[in-house]
DNA sequence: TCTGGGGTCCTAGGACCC
DNA sequence: TCTGGGGTCCTAGGACCC
């Protein structure tokens, strides 16, 4: 299979509309005002050649890049070109094309010659949409994807179970799709320092620091094995949340309670565009400066939403502290899932 | 330097029931 | 009088991904 990633998607969506801005370094964040409370979406080579990438704070962005140009966020510009990108997948004869966010998906393709596809497939999306591609070609889901890093920017690159330890054995953990910052701590407190050691590793040790399911799928993970099978089995969400950090903490009780009640609504007209029922709430408060908590709520299955919005402004009032300076709310609504919908099965945090 | 927004899934522990 | 063990549901917290 192959796992398709566009190049610096984003910032090269906006350079396509500016075309003067080829070449400068652009970072797209929040509203593009780095005086705010943002943070870097993308970046493109130039501006990351100073260090700047994702997640960053636009504020420490700008100040690393004085010349950058720092643009606001488009979401709909970039669905539009992700639609096309997606289409050009899905047009290729034989393909099957499970999408993982707007610049990423696998193709399910029986090819005797993967790097020929793959190279046909970045012509494609290249000569519909102007945009760049990466194709990871893999035997398993982890390996394609893990493949694509290897062939950034505009290159082909094929991770398969003859090379995977060859490749990936040396590397730290953290480099795997998967594993962050926190787990590979874990893993080293374990002596699992590489790939290498994660495949070797006991599973018997592994499951007891993360448990029964977790444990023995990283071990999988370190052999890049896993699933297979590439599935386009429509998406079904499981809630929708809404959340935003204020520029300025919220101090009035008042304040927090339309604050809340505006979340809830924009969350609600999202379920409400699926017609499912709520069958859980969560009110999520981050107090200034960084302590987060969240409270969840199981409720009995509703579609009314005047019950819904009662029952959000409920759980807000009772468990908010009234007393603290707020930086942040968030509102979640979690959906009855519909009897066809497939099981959960690798586990995979916010993955396939 | 000061940290977005939208998601998913796992684990642990307590409550409760039989 | 003192106490087992399994199952399920719920909540909180953690971790990761794009």
């Amino acid at each position: 299979m192959l796992h398709v990633d566009l190049d610096q998607f984003i910032a090269a969506v906006e350079v396509l509309r500016r075309p003067e801005l080829a070449g400068l370094p652009v970072i797209v964040g929040g509203r593009g005002d780095p005086t705010e409370r943002a943070v870097v979406s993308t970046a493109s080579y130039e501006a990351r050649a100073f260090g700047v990438g994702s997640g960053m704070p636009l504020r420490i962005a700008a100040r690393k890049v004085p010349d950058a140009v720092i643009l606001p966020v488009d979401h709909e510009a970039y669905a539009e070109a992700s639609e096309a990108v997606m289409a050009t997948l899905r047009g290729h004869p034989g393909a099957t094309v499970q999408v993982l966010g707007w610049d990423e998906a696998f193709v399910g393709i029986d090819a005797d010659h993967p790097e020929q596809v793959a190279r046909d497939l970045q012509r494609a999306v290249l000569d519909r949409t102007k945009l760049h591609c990466s194709v990871g070609i893999g035997d398993t889901l982890v390996r394609a994807k893990v493949a694509t890093g290897f062939g950034k920017p505009q290159g082909v690159f094929r991770l398969t179970a003859a090379n995977w330890l060859e490749v990936m054995g040396p590397r730290p953990t953290k480099d795997l799709w998967g594993v962050g910052s926190k787990v590979s701590r874990r893993l080293a407190a374990l002596g699992i320092d590489t790939v290498a050691d994660l495949a070797a590793a006991d599973p018997a040790a592994l499951a007891g620091e993360f448990g029964p399911r977790m444990g023995p799928w990283y071990r999988e993970l370190g052999r890049g094995e896993g699933a297979a099978v590439v599935d386009d089995t429509p998406w079904v969400a499981r809630g929708h949340s809404r959340e935003t950090t204020y520029q300025q903490d919220l101090t009035e009780p008042a304040d927090v309670d339309a604050a809340v009640r505006v979340l809830a609504e924009a969350v609600l007209d999202d379920v409400a565009a699926e017609g499912r029922p709520v069958i859980g709430l969560t009110v999520k408060v981050r107090y200034a400066p960084f302590e987060t908590k969240a409270f969840t709520k199981r409720v009995p299955e509703t579609s009314d939403r005047d019950v819904v919005l009662a029952r959000v402004l409920e759980l807000a009032a009772a468990r908010i502290d009234r007393a603290r300076a707020v930086r942040l709310l968030g509102v979640r609504a979690e959906m009855a899932m519909p009897d066809d919908a497939r099981e959960g099965h690798t586990p995979t945090r916010g993955g396939w």
